[in-house]
DNA sequence: TTGCTCCTCACGTCACGTGAGGTGGC
DNA sequence: TTGCTCCTCACGTCACGTGAGGTGGC
């Protein structure tokens, strides 16, 4: 007979575990002493306690490991646990690789660059939308030369949606595309209506996508350096720009711009 | 301003977690409605909202979440914490890795061999061990080769140690080597004393090993079987053998040898 | 008498998820 | 009136670790 101490220290668990155990019934001692409460186990419920171990540390929770040692689960089903758990190991593997490169990016940045990291870019996968949008041509990707060209559309856009008696949902969108005669301007707002020939604006829907977004506070003119924060994030953490990038203008009240918030949405693919 | 579910939509986090992060502090609302409670945020929160997204998907605790966004950690600091970080996401996914062969073995047995995998191998470090032995040679590894030259050498060093007054700790144990002869069977128990030339019996250090480990429990004609699945196991889970197996006697009382429980120790590496 | 082992509660962990029970504006 | 959003408790999660407070044999 093994006290509990004795079965611990063979079995390399705490004694507070085999109490544990014995609570749940998954290895309850083989003899109680009904006046101390002392337990007492048999030498060969070491070999439960191992079998308890082995298949805890193959990650099944205790209850699990509780239906598998009784015999409540067939081969099939132990089966089907068992690649739940390769599939579940697999992923969480995967996150943590995914992670160990972003911290390790961190500490990239930290040291050989002596930055302190940008740490607001967060990944988000944004869904599809639906907006109504006009477009423009601007001369160049400068704020100087966007801005004047964008703005003044918002306001029209809003006055055709009004007179067409449509409802808008969310904050306003931007993006831009290069063509030949320069930047195709498109100042866009979330709507739920159908595209119609009778409408004096396009309907178009923006895809869903997977993005890198980080929120931009202040003016116009310097919405540039922001830009360029996020696309060093990107870079520094091994993904790559794939598609249009967007920005959501989540508060623009007022002429003063400083007080403005623009969330930007570069979308991006593993490389 | 936001409310608490229009920020919860744009950061992509559940209205609780906004709820728990103004609890702990993380991230206070820019103004409470002092008759409804409402929260209410502004969108440059979001840029905070965002931050603390990232920390967190580095795997940092929300209190050092917060310790980083307050200023309360300089920035070597923070690279000791993303060093250590860096540290704790390699062993894990190390660990990870393992387990997942591990299921992958028990899946190959299930799958192509058809076997229900024996559950009761678990990977110990067992510590060194002072031992008194006595030994003696055998013709072979067979259990009846080996058991009549073994189990006399017990009795004998028990009566040798009790004449040098020297107390035995643990259970028995038994290993053995190869040599021209045939095999030296060692019959050994745990001693606490100093080897001396006055003693009638060997006093020797049994190294500390990774091994993995099987409970046998029957008599020891049938212990060659349980050997062959410890030996198995190994193969499956990619180690090899290294060194000395050992055998414990954990109960071994009476003539019955069909009540005995052993413990199987075989010394392993990885590959 | 001191140390050691054993016992039974019962709180704490970590970041929320999930009701329960209720309020306020469209 | 129904739905939706908001609110505040407060329990549950998972496998124990860690006291607190006490007992029994060397």
């Amino acid at each position: 007979m093994f006290t509990i101490g004795d079965l611990a220290r063979h079995g390399r668990v705490s004694v507070r575990m085999l109490r544990h155990y014995d609570a749940l019934g998954l290895l309850q001692p083989a003899h109680v002493d009904p006046s101390t409460g002392h337990r007492h186990y048999e030498a060969h419920q070491l070999s439960r306690l191992n079998r308890v171990i082995a298949l805890k540390d193959l990650g099944f929770t205790l209850q699990q490991v509780g239906e598998v040692l009784d015999d409540k689960v067939d081969v099939e089903e132990l089966r089907g646990m068992l690649r739940l758990r390769r599939a579940e190991l697999a992923e969480r593997i995967a996150s943590d690789t995914a992670r160990l490169s972003r911290v390790e990016a961190r500490l990239h940045m930290i040291e050989s660059e002596g930055l302190v990291p940008t740490d607001d870019v967060v990944l988000k996968s944004v869904p599809a939308v639906r907006v109504a949008e006009l477009t423009a041509t601007a001369a160049s990707f400068e704020p100087q030369d966007i801005s004047p060209v964008i703005q003044p559309l918002y306001p029209d856009l809003c006055a055709r949606l009004k007179r067409a008696g449509v409802q808008i949902a969310d904050p306003s969108i931007a993006y831009y595309e290069q063509n030949a005669d320069g930047i195709v301007v498109h100042a866009a707002m979330p709507v739920n209506v159908e595209s119609s020939p009778e409408h004096d604006f396009e309907v178009v829907d923006l895809p869903a996508q997977d993005t890198a977004t980080i929120v931009h506070r202040g003016c116009m003119s310097e919405i540039g350096n922001t830009w360029q924060s996020l696309a060093r994030w990107i870079d520094a953490n091994g993904y790559r720009s794939a598609g249009l990038a967007r920005e959501l203008y989540l508060y623009c009240e007022g002429q003063d711009d400083s007080t403005w918030v623009t969330e930007l949405q570069e979308p991006i693919t593993t490389v």
